[in-house]
DNA sequence: ATAACCTGGATACTAAATGTCCTGAATCCC
DNA sequence: GGGATTCAGGACATTTAGTATCCAGGTTAT
């Protein structure tokens, strides 16, 4: 997996501790002291799937584009790491005995529902949590984590 | 998630079809028409693993190294990709605010703690599903499985 | 107008997955 | 014992994915 999903997911839950103000790459990546550029392209894909909304321009940046409780971990994963399964089945099946060529294997296959099934519950666990219950799980064993991440925030000048 | 796994998921479904038979590395390729060394490493990487035993010389190849039942789907994920987590925590709060040295945020990073609670789920799916399981399954759609494997290792003459 | 900032394409580098080859050791058969 | 077959595993080559940088172009605040 994509490390983009780490930066995104922590950098998610700090623009949660600063509704209504953007914030740009250049800032979020130094936080955690990450690379600009790079960082910047997982923001882009966030955008893109409408997790966040970026502004151009002096001002500009990026802020999240609904309420936390709306985003869940699934989301931000299917944004930066792409739809797919980390199981993909070539449906090995074809170059087997009595294999129909008109048949789906990925449907029919029975390892392959094995491991889709397996796949199914981690995502329902992702979609199940979101950033507000990170937020609000951090603040749980931490309650100035906002108030410290908005103050580096604010102390980060450049 | 490394392709090795389907060839050896497929590869123990029909060595449970040939029991107490040693099947060359070379016949467990052809099956499906993959390439031999490769799927070799596989074999050698459930072996490593304790799934099959192997013998050498003539007469010799892979065989199961124990009950079908006993052979979990993610015994096989295990062995062919490592136990590592698809998401690996790279500890991104070491580099944020108050962050403390000596902590192991892998444990204490609610992040961290939530994308692990989705992989357990995961694994305990795949953990619950056996390698009797999918045979099973197979039989109860296609009951001459079985046989029709059998009978293709027979004709398999190299 | 200028400076700050996002967008996206081009490019480079690194690491992992995929695949091949060869030597050595074990085993069977004659 | 000698030859043939097969697994074990290291070395190597190739391809693909992940990581990262840079730049040219468009947007916006002052």
């Amino acid at each position: 997996m994509n490390e983009g999903v780490e930066w995104a997911m922590h950098s998610c839950v700090n623009l949660s501790w600063l509704p209504g103000e953007a914030v740009t790459a250049k800032r979020l990546a130094a936080f955690y002291n990450l690379p600009t550029a790079y960082l910047n392209k997982q923001l882009q894909a966030l955008t893109r799937a409408g997790i966040l909304t970026s502004v151009s321009g002096p001002k500009g940046g990026f802020q999240l584009a609904r309420d936390p409780q709306k985003i869940t971990l699934l989301d931000i994963v299917v944004a930066i790491d792409g739809p797919d399964d980390a199981f993909r089945c070539t449906q090995i099946l074809k170059e087997g005995p009595g294999a129909d060529p008109k048949v789906d294997y990925t449907k029919v296959c029975v390892v392959s529902q094995a491991m889709r099934s397996a796949e199914l519950t981690y995502r329902r666990t992702l979609a199940g949590q979101t950033i507000a219950d990170i937020a609000e799980r951090v603040v749980s064993t931490s309650p100035d984590a906002p108030a410290s991440t908005r103050n580096r925030f604010a102390n980060l000048k450049s």
